[in-house]
This record gives C-alpha cells, sequence and structure tokens, in this order.
DNA sequence: AAGAATAATGGCACAGTGTGCCACTGTCAA
DNA sequence: TTGACAGTGGCACACTGTGCCATTATTCTT
C-alpha cells in the first residue's frame, strides 16, 4: 500500500492516490464533526471531497474504516517511535518514551482534537476505531519482539508489552483531553508510573499463589 | 442459564425472550461456525432460529452484535468474579484470580472454542468483539471502583485495573486455544508474572533506579 | 371464563451500505 | 495515431437496519 513499488513514475500516481485518499478523510472527519458520525451517509462524504459514491469505496472500505485509518496511523506512529528509543533501555521504559513522543509529537493537535470529539459523541465513531485493535495491537507485537532480535512470532512478553502501551496510549488521551493544560510527557509519566504501581503483586516474598492442581473439569458449575 | 427460577409468575414472559434469544444466538454461532462469519447474512439466521429477520433485529442489533453479545457476557462474569474477590486482596491479585476463575468456570468450552475458532477464520468476527471493549472496559473499572470504595466515577487506577485485566483475559485465551491442554490457572499465572515483571522499571536482580527526563509530580491526586 | 389491555411477532417499505461489472477518460509508450 | 492501462463514474443487485402497522399471543381485569 504505502511501499515503494518499483518505478518512479508509479510514485506520482501513489501521491495523487494519496491526495485523493486524504481529500476524502478531511471530508469525512469535517462532515463527522460538524454533523455527528451517525448522521452523516457515505453520499455526503463523496460529494464533499468531489468524489463518486464508487471511488468512495476505492479507498475506504466503510465508514468505519475512515475512523479506523487514524488509530491505524497512530500505530503506525507508534512503531516508529519505538523503534527509534535507544536498544539499551528496557522495554517498559521504552513503551513509556513512545507513548510520550507520539502524543507530544501530534502533527496537529486540532485534528487529534476533532477525532476525539467525534468518538465522545458518538460510541459508533468510538467503536470503529477499536475495530482496529487486533490489527495495531499485532503490529506493535511485532516491533517489540523485532527490537528485543526475535524475528520470528512475537513472544508473550512483546504481546504484553503491545497491550500495555495501547491501553496506557488510550488512557493518557483520555487524561489529556479531560485537561489539555496538563503537560503530556507528565500525563503519561503519571500512567505508566501507577501502572508499575499496580502491577506490584507480592512486595515482600512469594505469596500464595494459586497453583492448583491440573486436572480441572469445566462442567456446568457456577 | 438454566436457573429454575418458578418464584415469579410474572416473568415469565421476559423468560421467554432470553429462550428465544439464546435460540437466535445458538443458531447464528453454529452457522458462523458452519459457514464462516462472513458468507452468513442475518436471513440465514433468523430462519434457522425459526424467526422472522425483524424479529433478530428486536434481540441483536447485527451481526457483530452476536459475536459482541459474547465479549458482553465475559466482562460480566469477570465483574462478578471481582466483586466475589476477597476485600483484603490487592486488586493486581483480584485481577489475577478473577481471571483465572472465569476461564475455569466457563459453562462450555465447546461454546467457548466455536466462538475462539470463529473470530480465528474471520477478522471480521474477531474486530466485532472488540466493538464492545469500551463498553467492557468502563464496566470492569467501575466494579474495581466500587470494590474500592470509590462510588463515584472511576479513578485512573480502577481504569488502568480494566485495561489490565481485559489484556490479561485476551492474552490468556489465546494461550489457552493455542495450547488446550496446559492448565488454565497456569496460564493465567505466567502472563500475570510476566505482565509483572515487565512493569517493573527496575528489575530485581538489579536495583539501579532509572529515573527519566520529566520529574513526576502528581498535580492533584484523584 | 371472557374480554380488554399489553407485548411480541411478522410483513412490508424504504434509506443506506458494500460490491461486481462495464463503459468512459486521461496518461504513457511504441 | 494507436494500444495498453489505471483511475473513475454509473448502474445494478444483494444485504443491512429501522419505522410502521396488522396480526397473534400473553397477561390482566372483571
Amino acid at each position: 500500500m504505502s511501499s515503494a513499488d518499483t518505478t518512479q513514475r508509479g510514485n506520482l500516481k501513489s501521491k495523487k492516490q494519496d491526495l485523493v485518499r486524504s481529500e476524502i478523510w478531511v471530508a469525512a472527519i469535517d462532515l463527522f464533526f460538524l454533523e455527528g458520525f451517525d448522521t452523516v451517509t457515505i453520499d455526503q462524504i463523496a460529494e464533499r471531497a468531489g468524489v463518486s459514491r464508487r471511488t468512495f469505496f476505492r479507498y475506504f472500505a466503510s465508514k468505519d474504516d475512515v475512523m479506523g485509518s487514524t488509530m491505524k496511523a497512530f500505530g503506525e506512529s507508534l512503531q516508529q517511535a519505538i523503534r527509534a528509543e535507544d536498544t539499551s533501555l528496557s522495554a517498559f521504559e521504552v513503551a513509556k518514551r513512545s507513548v510520550a513522543h507520539v502524543l507530544m509529537c501530534q502533527p496537529s493537535s486540532t485534528i487529534t482534537d476533532r477525532v476525539v470529539q467525534i468518538s465522545k459523541r458518538s460510541s459508533a465513531a468510538l467503536s470503529a476505531q477499536f475495530l482496529q485493535l487486533p490489527v495495531v495491537e499485532e503490529n506493535l507485537a511485532r516491533t517489540f519482539a523485532a527490537r528485543a532480535g526475535r524475528l520470528q512470532e512475537p513472544s508473550l512478553d512483546d504481546r504484553i508489552l503491545a497491550s500495555i502501551t495501547f491501553a496506557a496510549t488510550k488512557l493518557s488521551v483520555d487524561l489529556w483531553v479531560g485537561n489539555p493544560r496538563r503537560p503530556v510527557d507528565q500525563i503519561v509519566e503519571e500512567v505508566f508510573a501507577k501502572l508499575s504501581a499496580i502491577c506490584h503483586p507480592t512486595p515482600p516474598s512469594t505469596g500464595k499463589m494459586l497453583r492448583s492442581s491440573s486436572s480441572f473439569k469445566s462442567s456446568q458449575t457456577n
């Protein structure tokens, strides 16, 4: 999709495609913001973007996909940030720094704010973003795996890291829109600090683990 | 599900509704499993369930909602488990025990396995489950808040707990279907142990304390 | 027990969605 | 020019989701 395929002239063509895609996306976000995600139809979006309905579906699979694409883009920024971090840092630290970096380096806070506002006003819009969660988390897990030199399938640790990163991002954005004046890095710091504190299970020594026997019959017991 | 409650005479009707709903749900899951989530139409589901298309939409908002309802039910089981845990335990411990308990007490592993299989074969089916994530996490956060005596809005800690619980459940289920012979409690134990290890900014082997650039200061404790 | 009130259901109709198919247009190469 | 080719628009069609109303079943009243 976004890979330099073969020749240079294909590059120009794909640039034109990106332009159209961007045009549609902006038109859609504008309409969502103005009229609400639920009531806007694809015909309206297409008309505002200056393309036909059929062409809309060549760039986005659905209305949900328009919202989801912002989530995917966010995930890709996160991946990039993770790859850019120093390899000597712990994975947890990398996650924290990456989230903070991505949140601080948003190209336009206006756009971000609009997307958040749309999501706050329509549960369908919010859910549409989470539709992309499996893909985003998988990609994050792969990125963490690659960073740690694990080139094969992501390990459980990588997947946990991905889940943490995503959740922390989500919560940080939530806090951010709740209080836009507070420094973002401070917000992220707090989220990760509390996460770390919460995940402290047994301070002194090994407590009583639930190491029960393996043979468990799953019957109608409830 | 099969609890006979003959005390009330007025809710015989609602019981019948539950029956119809269950009927539709089973028919849908069967079809999804047999023919694939994407190709099955609502007319097919309605026909197999013995109801009209219109009635289907009175019980489920969409095909996605059928998948999402299992996710919601799972979330409610989780809430119940959390409430049932001893209040003296740490929240992290409660999360771990609850996840383990819910996974072990599945009424039918066959059904669970089918749902997982459907989700593995269709990304749309998987995404449909995550559509419910905002609701489920919100409910989990409220449950944690109530458990801690915070009856108002869930705090950041509660939301982090909710995210952790959900993520751990997801990963545990993943490991489980990957290796159904392994004891569930052991799987959950591993997931939470690794989560805990990862979220330690200071590894247990080396006691070095690393501090980030920005100093953490919580402006106002919520 | 009989009829009234209430709720569930089914059958439309209709706007909107998503996709396959084909004809049209502009660009590039020979 | 001519032909190959990718992007586009228009059309048709199946499917989705919902409002409306007649019909049926259930519950409540007398």
